[in-house]
This record gives C-alpha cells, sequence and structure tokens, in this order.
DNA sequence: TGTTGGCACTCTCTTGTTCCGAGTGCTAAT
DNA sequence: ATTAGCACTCGGAACAAGAGAGTGCCAACA
C-alpha cells in the first residue's frame, strides 16, 4: 500500500493547511504553498486518488479535501515532521517546572493546568499508584483526647491526621499502638489488611477503647486514596476556541465527558506502555464521546511504582506535531525531575527554593 | 417608589415566567397563568408602566417583556417566595454531605461539585484562613538522612513532610530542634516568623547544616498555602446548558474568567459578611466579565478564623429561588459540621452529628 | 376611573428563491 | 505524464415574502 513520493507530499500539505485554517483545502491553495511544482490539475488528479484510497474525503462534491482519520493517521505515523519547541519555549517551561516540584499528588494539577496552557487545548492529568504500603508508623500523642496519626508511604510520602476522641487515652496505650502497628502493618499493601489482622492487634493491644479500628481504618483509607487514579482537568473551556467545537452541544457533549475525568482511563491501556507519545486519532478512540475528537497522551514514570499520564484532548484537526513535542518534554522533564532516582527530589533543592521564598516574599 | 400589589405580582409573573421559558414574556401569558383575573389588555397597560419604570424593558417594539437587572432585584428583595428543598432533595444532599468531611481542604473541592450538581449551573468554592498559627511541632527521625516534620496547626489540621538530606543527622540535634521550634514558634502568625528569629533558632541548636531554614522554610510554606484562599471551580460546562450562553464566544469569556479562579474575590467583602446568601445581579458585580450574568454565594464560618463561600454563576434569568435555597441550605449543612464547636468533627463525633441532621429538621 | 375588546401596526423568524464563487471532473492538447 | 480549459455542482450569502406573536391605542363599558 505504498504511496508516491508526491501523493505523500501533497497528503502532508492537506493535512497540515487544514490545521492551520480548519477549512477544506483546494488543488489551488496547495499549489500555491509551492512545495510542489506542478498545476492545480495535477495536484486535483492526485487529490482524487488520495480520496479513493481513504486518506481524504470531500464534504460535499465541490468543496476541496479534508484528512480521513486514516489520513491523520498517515500523516503522524510517517509524514509529520517531529517539532522541536523553540530555545523560549524551551525555557519557559524549564522554568516553570522548577517553580513547583514538590510532591506529584501535589503538582499534579500543576501538570493539567501547565499542559492546557502550553498546548491551548483542554489536557488531564492522571497518576496512578501501582502498589503502596506503609513504611513506617508514628503516633503523636498530644493531649488524653487527641493524637496524631502519621504513615510514612513506600513512596516516600507522608500522610498524618489528627484524631480527636471523646474519651480519655493514655500515652502508654498509643505508645504500645505505635509498635504493634509497625510490627504488624508495614510493608502490607492495602489487601492485605484484613479485619482478622486488625482484630488481632486490637487484642494484643489491649485496646478497649477502638483505637486500632480508628486507626487501621485510616491506613486504608490513606492507601486506598493514594491507589486511586487521581485526574485532574485543566482549561476546558480552551475547546471552545476551536472551530469545531462551536456547537454548543457538541462541546457541552465533550466538555462533561471530560469533567468526568477518570473515564478516559479506557485509553489508559498506554499507563503500561513506553514513554512515547502516543495519539488516537477519532475513532481510534474507544469511548464514543471522543470518536470524532483526538487525544494525545504522554505518559511517564513518576519513580516509586507510579505511572503518571498526560493527556491533551482537541479536534481531529489538531496540531500533532506541535502538542506532541510539547508533551513530550514536559514528560521528560517530570520524569526527570520525579522518577527515577531513589531519592526523593528534596532536601538541598528544598534549601534553593526556600532563599527564594525569603528574600521574594512574594509567593505566587 | 412603592408599586401597586397588581404590579407586583405581575412583574413576579414575567421573571417567573422568564425563568422558565427564557423567552419574553407577553401579557396573555401573564393572563394564562390564571393568578390575576383581568384580561391581557389590563396586563398590558401594567407592562407598559412597569417598562417606564424601569423594572422591564423589551427586547423590540414588538416582543414581550424582559426583566432588568432592576427587576431582577425587585423579585429578589420583596417577591420571591423563599423556596424549600423537598424532602427527598433534602435527604439526598444529607447523605453526600455526610460521606466526605474530613478536612476542610479536602472538601472544598466537592463542595463546589456538590453544588454545582445541585443547581445545575457552575459552582465555585472557595476558603480563607484569616490566621493560621502553629499549634505543635514534632519531628521524627527517620534514619541518618531522613526526618519527617510533623506541624499541628490551630485550625486542628495536620500538615507532615519528609526531608530528606544529603549528610547525616544524628537523632540529639532532631530533638533539640523539635524543643526550640515548639518553644520559639508555636502561636506565632507567619509574618512574625521573621529571619532573625530563625536565624537566632539556627545558633541556639548549634545546626550547622541548615536544618533549622529547612523546616522554618516549611513552616512558612504551609502557613502561607494555608492562609492562602484556595478555589475551585466546578461544573462549567454546565454554562452551555443556558441558552444565553450558546454563543460560543460569550461561554469562552465568561469560562476563562471563572476558570482563574480567585478573582471572583472582589466579590469576597462578601466573606466578611453574615451568614445569609448574597444575589448580584448583573451590572451589581464588580468584575467587568460578570456584567451580564449573576452570582449566589453564600458564605459561612468553617471554624477556626476560616471564612468558607460557595458561588453559583449563571445567566440574570437564573432560578434564584432555587438556588439560594440549595446554597443556603449547604451552607448550613456544612457551617454546623465544620464550624462552630472548638473541637475538630472528626471521629466519633461526625457520628452524633450525623444523627442530629437526620432527625432533626433543616433550618432554613 | 379602571377595565375590556378590538384592530391596526411593528418586528422577528421562517421559508423559499436566487445568485455567486470556489472547487471539482473531464477532455483535449502538449 | 502533465497541463489548460470548461462545464458542472454545491453550499452559503443575500434577499423577499409570509406568518405569528405581541404591542399601543381607542372606544366602549361597569
Amino acid at each position: 500500500m505504498a504511496i508516491s513520493e508526491r501523493k505523500k507530499k501533497i497528503l502532508a500539505a492537506v493535512v497540515e493547511e487544514y490545521i492551520r485554517t480548519a477549512e477544506p483545502v483546494g488543488s489551488k491553495a496547495i499549489a500555491r504553498r509551492g512545495e510542489l511544482s506542478c498545476s492545480p490539475a495535477t495536484i486535483r488528479n492526485e487529490l482524487a486518488e488520495l480520496v479513493s484510497l481513504g486518506y481524504l474525503e470531500q464534504p460535499h462534491t465541490s468543496a476541496g479535501r479534508v484528512p480521513t482519520p486514516m489520513g491523520y493517521r498517515m500523516y503522524v505515523n510517517e509524514l509529520m515532521e517531529k517539532q522541536k519547541m523553540s530555545l523560549e519555549e524551551t525555557e519557559e517551561l524549564n522554568r516553570r517546572l522548577n517553580q513547583k516540584l514538590q510532591q506529584l499528588d501535589d503538582t499534579i494539577r500543576d501538570v493539567s493546568r501547565l499542559a492546557s496552557q502550553l498546548t491551548d487545548y483542554p489536557a488531564l492529568a492522571l497518576t496512578t499508584q501501582i502498589a503502596v504500603t506503609v513504611k513506617r508508623f508514628d503516633l503523636i500523642y498530644v493531649d488524653a483526647n487527641n493524637f496524631i496519626i502519621v504513615l510514612m508511604l513506600s513512596n516516600n510520602s507522608v500522610k498524618s491526621k489528627l484524631v480527636h476522641l471523646p474519651v480519655s487515652v493514655d500515652q502508654e496505650l498509643v505508645k504500645r499502638l505505635a509498635a504493634l502497628f509497625n510490627a504488624g502493618f508495614t510493608g502490607m499493601e492495602d489487601e492485605k489488611i484484613t479485619p482478622a489482622l486488625i482484630h488481632a492487634t486490637e487484642r494484643a493491644a489491649d485496646d478497649s477503647l477502638g483505637l486500632t479500628a480508628v486507626i487501621s481504618a485510616f491506613v486504608l483509607e490513606t492507601l486506598g486514596e493514594v491507589k486511586t487514579p487521581t485526574a485532574f482537568l485543566s482549561g476546558e473551556n480552551r475547546l471552545l476556541n476551536q472551530p469545531e467545537f462551536r456547537d454548543p452541544d457538541k462541546a457541552h457533549r465533550l466538555m462533561s465527558y471530560l469533567s468526568g475525568g477518570g473515564r478516559i482511563l479506557p485509553a489508559s491501556e498506554a499507563l503500561g506502555g513506553s514513554d512515547e507519545v502516543k495519539v488516537l486519532i477519532g475513532p481510534e478512540n474507544v469511548a464514543e464521546e471522543l470518536k470524532d475528537s483526538s487525544v494525545v497522551i504522554a505518559s511517564f514514570d513518576a519513580g516509586d511504582h507510579t505511572r503518571c499520564l498526560i493527556g491533551v484532548v482537541g479536534p481531529t484537526r489538531m496540531d500533532y506535531s506541535a502538542v506532541a513535542a510539547k508533551l513530550s518534554f514536559l514528560a521528560a522533564g517530570l520524569s526527570r525531575r520525579l522518577g527515577g532516582g531513589e531519592a526523593p527530589p528534596e532536601g538541598m533543592h528544598n534549601k534553593l527554593i526556600i532563599k527564594e521564598i525569603d528574600d521574594g516574599h512574594e509567593r505566587r
């Protein structure tokens, strides 16, 4: 199914022109670009063939041509020249990436926002933690009615909560519980934390107040929460920039699909995938609502069993080249910063940031 | 400027009918409602007067009448009968409120989502912490290169973070630091934490590793973060349900204004206000972008120096009555759960409160 | 005096028609 | 194989006519 070199050039021209103008592109327009040295008539012939091959279609008999999903696919796979971001863009992005980097869960929202700003399409960011366990327990005795639970998780994040009790506890019990939990619960995935285990702990601690239950509930909840994929959507409104979404109903449909966030997950087969940028064009999407939109997805490793995904949604007439380049860069940057090494990106790093904040007195 | 009883009835009828249908309402339509026992002709006369009084206007000579902002204002202030939510709605809402209640900062997003779902307009939720201090410090020594900072804040929330160090620390230093911070930093507002204080602490602790700096940076950052008003926007897309936003440009303008979240803050004069529901109609809004939309705002106390605000945005032709009722109820529910008492609403407490609300009835 | 029915008038919205231009497909010439 | 020319097609803009909804006003009525 090889097609001639010239057809490829023409196809690429159609795609690019259509991306630019959002209007069906005619033979003349292509000829005018000057890349091909032949007349509109010749191009017409080629166009006709491209149509019958399925790469293009015409909205009606006397209109220009528009790429089909297959045409876009061909373009993305073979024709598109991978864009690089300009130096300024690169720097700008790096600057912004450096600014906010603490723990992933805080960042994820910024990431989606960033991706959306960058590309001017709505963007979705999500993370999945494949497996988490508690690495360490601490219970801090505050006073007779309050204590703090501190969990350090296997991904080096720390979660904590104040527990308020209507009854008094003594410091001894709290200590005992901490020890027991450290002994019995560390390194366990949440499925392994059974009612039986909890019960055993309760007895061992001689806990008549139900603290064990409270604590283990928090543990389960926390592990569950961390493991639950979280999704953030930003810039939905940018959809309205696109002429194909000038129909409010269409826009609304897609937007409400998107704001139901996680449901892009069908596409998260990509989660396990490589670090490449994936493009899903129109009907290639599994979700019905996306059948005539396209999605560009970058996924990367964010350290300790965490997979992170950034997706950008737009019309099939999307600037694949630019978007892919930007996402790819973004993913690479985040991956470098978050993933890889064992050490969380803290410590020294912080110091630098500290200075910034101290001097600049300007937050935000 | 008193207007006759009948005029009021007619005005109310126009507003309600217009809210329902989104179409200019004519004399016949009002007559057909049957509330007034007079002919369309009479109503026409009254309508004409209401127009010249400024409560109504007509899009063009031979169209029905549409309320002006002044008309809406009159309606909201005097005519509107405060709706009550139906029993089912009340129950449903209570159920959902009970489901998720941990700390406010986690909830705030859910609150905006809830408000939006409830009203079918975009909703914005934001919190401001007037003043926060640290109530208690803990440093947990993990190993030579890691320790955990745990802050308990004056609003009873707990924040924690793992600090990773490229150098070794001994347990003694960590203990010393915890004691020093507890002595020197508790109860301080963030402005009071000066570089001088930090420096003094550093010397007192004999800390050559810069831990003091790291810790105090975290403190400042945390306090700053908590104090920074956070806003959450949900359901922007619901705007597209409204016929007045079928123009994508108009919709887009408003949506991007909204997604810049905090900028509703001009309206947050309301933050200090009472617990009443406020309605800002069209030009009453300060923000240029809202000049032809309306905002319904409920604000309430969420405990310890925290003021929380829920706002709903829609066209001026908004179902004020229903929205106000719902927001008011929502605010009351949250206020009861979060605010008031000294004790944080956690642990056992939740359960008790729940019962109370379930059995007892709503207070308007 | 306030209310009512009637009627001419105004203005928008819809539908149908026409016209224009962009772009095609085909054919014949190079 | 490429090109120029030409008739043809089709959508969209522009325009005209008709329908419908609603008004304003006047004259009659309680």
